[in-house]
DNA sequence: TATTGTTATACTCTATAACTATA
DNA sequence: TATAGTTATAGAGTATAACAATA
């Protein structure tokens, strides 16, 4: 991402036929958004941005997408799941889940089953490879987990989550 | 969207070799994500997705963006900032501000001008039909947010989106 | 030398449609 | 007929690099 600061005050004030460029003022703090922050939605695009930039970046060593490594926990603690089943507890399209347990398969941390119940269907497994590499990650994410939480600076975490689930629930 | 919800259980209890299917079992209430809806970055994400899709219903009849409708909020509070500036308030790279004022220009709703401090720039303005549009849509806007305000059922916008901003900050 | 706007490229994610093999 | 997985495609958004004009 763009790890960019505001700068720039500028904004000269009626010219309506030619105009100024923005000040390269030196470190100004924030400047007036002038209101578009003040909506939910642009704030959690924001948060959204930061925290999975942060996650990236913890993760960098491992190169695991949230995705991914949503998949891994989905997998381990309900062992033969379907890709459809995954797709939907996860918000994601079924198309986009084949994507991403093909590469989950290519490193050797999830199994496709055939399954005898349905043979239309493949059964997903989270390997031995895959659950060590799935505890590894749990304490990276944790980790980031409670650097959000300081990040809160007193505010409750169980409030944060009770609100984000009420916004995020289908109309 | 997919505006999924998750409909099935399953996943059978140890086999390691060939193995089962998701159970279609009809209107189960949610089921265990098991840790993953735990974490505030799985809950951001689930929220901006929600939010975002609402926002795109809300406008489609003016096939409107969030990053459209920021950049627009911000040249009409901020007259004649450059493109870089835009673009660094928003979080977003100046080659994609570019595409974004493209489109904004293309439709009438804002003015590219050569700044005359610095021939390298371009001063951003709303033109009247933008700033027509823009009353419009800001009418939307605030909507979906008091709509978003309902769902949070008595907990705090104010605090809501003080957690939020703590979060985006650059570490 | 550095910066602004721009173009081009690539990669991810989202969204659909279509196909196959099943059911 | 409908569903699971798959493939293909197209569109957003993101991220980089490079270039021309200008500083």
């Amino acid at each position: 991402m763009a790890r960019t600061r505001l700068t720039a005050r500028a904004a000269e004030a009626k010219p309506r036929a030619v105009a100024s460029a923005a000040a390269p003022a030196p470190a100004t703090p924030d400047l007036s958004l002038a209101g578009v922050d003040g909506f939910i939605g642009y704030a959690i695009r924001r948060a959204q941005l930061s925290v999975f930039q942060d996650f990236g970046e913890r993760m960098a060593e491992f190169a695991i997408s949230t995705a991914q490594f949503s998949v891994m926990r989905l997998a381990r603690d309900n062992p033969g799941l379907n890709q459809r089943t995954l797709a939907e507890a996860l918000g994601a399209e079924t198309s986009r889940m084949v994507l991403i347990i093909d590469e989950l398969e290519r490193r050797g941390v999830v199994d496709r089953l055939p399954s005898t119940l349905d043979r239309r269907s493949r059964a997903i497994y989270l390997t031995a490879e895959g659950r060590k590499l799935l505890r590894r990650l749990e304490r990276r994410v944790a980790a980031q987990d409670r650097a959000m939480v300081k990040r809160l600076r007193g505010d409750d975490k169980d409030a944060l989550l009770r609100m984000l689930r009420n916004l995020a629930k289908p109309l």
